[in-house]
DNA sequence: ATCTATGCAAAGTTTTTGCAGCACG
DNA sequence: CGTGCTGCAAAAACTTTGCATAGAT
């Protein structure tokens, strides 16, 4: 049902990422343009032994199971790109012959964002939406109101204003998210052909 | 003349901290935020009628009607303080006397977030939460992820990130929604006490 | 008089829970 | 071998929808 739409990274200090506003042409999600910062670059396969063993760890730590399921679940997650909600997940585990309960993949996950290796996100509607996000830079959303695509940027000022918070409230700061919500360049443009017609 | 704001809030660069939310018992979805009595704090009463002004040029402009289910809506909102989800909203009404279905509810909570006279937010659960947000400084969110207390801050960088990301990005940004999340204060020093138990 | 918005309840989505049996440690 | 984990399906939590009717214009 719900589709994750083109996903490009801009860094703001920087000059904007290709991204130009020509041709979203809401596709589906075969176009994967995570730019490249300099810690990227390698393939996951090296990355995900990394995960592994940080799950591992994290799942030793606590005291619980090392079972074939969570690994399943983890390496889909570090198998796709961009976005996800959980019936996405479980389709494509299913897909791959990687069956899987729903609840598990529930579970799971809940495992996987306490520990940090995954981030969860609610973009206004009523599905949470997940993304692996161990070894990538911390970034941030715009969302489009009309057509739900989603842009990725970075910008460092948020860390100061994180750190600044933090210590006035006294709360410490485990992470964020800022989400910019407004109406992308080619839905104004739609808007606009429209009212030209009438 | 009427700026008394029923919510403390903190603005980073100067020090004023306050609190939201109170905290509710935990265990998933069975039990809500205690429902904030509306009753108390300054009476926005000239407020309330400049907002229903807008509404009434809203509803007027898309050729909507002007129900009294709406305005009675309108009311309960701006009588409430802090956050409250639709349930809170509709049992409050209903105490009230002023009987209305949720699907108004919903449908009006729709118009008016659209039109900016109310705020929705997510806050990390999948329950929508709102808020009033006409004439009072927008602001964002602190989550103390164990309690669920909120504390809002405003940060004047964040309209700059907005601007700069919006004209790089080709968007027209029409609102935002940074929310932090981290442990309180309280909840670390129960924390630590539970430890100096052991 | 005309249609829109409401109310009610049923259906739809997403997430959580209970319990029997399997498998990790 | 015991107990936590999985799978299944039913329940819960929240939201949307369909249809008859009250009500705004």
């Amino acid at each position: 049902m719900s589709k994750s739409p083109d996903v490009s990274t801009l860094t703001t200090p920087a000059i904007a990422a290709g991204q130009g506003t020509g041709g979203s042409s809401e596709t589906g999600y075969a176009a994967k343009h995570t730019p490249s910062p300099a810690s990227e670059a390698t393939l996951n396969t090296d990355k995900l032994e990394e995960v592994k063993k940080l799950f591992t760890a994290h799942l030793e730590n606590k005291g619980l199971r090392k079972t074939g399921e969570r690994y399943a679940i983890l390496e889909e997650i570090y198998a796709r790109s961009g976005h996800f909600d959980v019936d996405e997940l479980y389709a494509g585990m299913k897909e791959r012959g990687l069956q899987v309960s729903r609840a598990t993949v529930y579970n799971t996950l809940d495992l996987l964002v306490e520990q940090g290796l995954v981030s969860k996100h609610q973009f206004g509607r009523n599905l949470a939406q997940y993304e692996k996000s161990y070894g990538y830079r911390q970034h941030d959303h715009v969302i489009c109101t009309e057509c739900h695509k989603v842009v990725e940027f970075c910008d460092p000022r948020i860390h100061g204003i994180q750190t600044m918070v933090g210590d006035l409230l006294n709360f410490h700061i485990l992470h964020h998210s800022l989400n910019l919500y407004g109406i992308c360049g080619d839905c104004r443009a739609q808007a606009a052909a429209r009212n030209t017609h009438a």
